[in-house]
DNA sequence: CACCAGGGTCACT
DNA sequence: AGTGACCATGGT
């Protein structure tokens, strides 16, 4: 399907408007950030805040700590952020390759696609985590995409609710200048709209900043 | 109580 | 290539 590209910067734009500088994402180190995209997979990010802070009191916040780590106390250790099984045994096949690529030096010393695919191999990192580390933790400029973006673009018109997570990508790849900097706050900004307005059940649409450019509010549907 | 949350894998057609 | 089951906790 054609994507009115010519609309997203100016929509963006209004986000920042309305919700002010994000300055994303919650964490301190490029670690802390591949940590945090695996446990926020499908989960709350107020969930995965128990599981870090959980993780920090341990001092199992590094690679080697958690390959380490025994697998039974690393699952109860992330407990709180759920499906803590899979998850703990995503972040040390995570955690193992992050090695075997020399760390946060390594990894910044390769090219971003390289990068890409190194970590794509991972079981347990798909798209959107990768992405994430890309993004904010190595400030590549690397377009994230997670179901609020699907959700809020699809009910804007400009692309169709099942577009694929590459398809997507690409759609904002084209449409913005490719800056890391503006890709960060971007997507910062979709998860505050998200989180607080564009919700399944409850969409805030009389207050939400992309009226009325919005077809899904802006057509009447759907009004709480 | 059912539904949702900053996904991803696997086993089937 | 597409679809559905599964993973599991905590908040509303």
């Amino acid at each position: 399907m054609a994507i009115e590209h010519g609309e997203l910067p100016g929509l963006l734009d209004r986000l920042s408007e309305a919700f002010g500088p994000q300055d994303w994402w919650p964490a301190e180190t490029a670690f802390e950030v591949l940590v945090g995209a695996v446990l926020t997979q499908n989960a709350a990010w107020r969930n995965v805040e128990q599981a870090i802070a959980r993780l920090r009191a341990r001092d199992w916040l590094s690679a080697t700590a958690i390959v380490n780590a025994p697998a039974d106390a690393l699952r109860e250790c992330i407990r709180p952020s759920g499906y803590y099984n899979v998850k703990a045994q995503r972040l040390t096949a995570a955690c193992e390759t992050w090695l075997e690529l020399g760390g946060e030096a390594g990894l910044q010393a390769m090219e971003t696609g390289a990068a890409r695919e190194a970590l794509l191999a991972v079981k347990g990192l798909g798209p959107e985590s990768v992405d994430d580390v890309l993004l904010y933790g190595f400030n590549r400029p690397v377009f994230v995409v997670d179901a609020y973006t699907r959700r809020i673009f699809s009910r804007v018109g400009v692309v169709p609710p099942d577009i694929g997570y590459e398809p997507l990508q690409s759609a904002f790849h084209a449409a913005l200048p490719r800056d890391a900097r503006r890709f960060n706050e971007a997507h910062a900004l979709i998860v505050a709209l998200g989180k607080d307005y564009c919700r399944p059940r409850s969409p805030h649409c009389e207050w939400c900043p992309l009226q009325p450019a919005c077809a899904y509010g802006g057509a009447g549907v759907q009004r709480s």
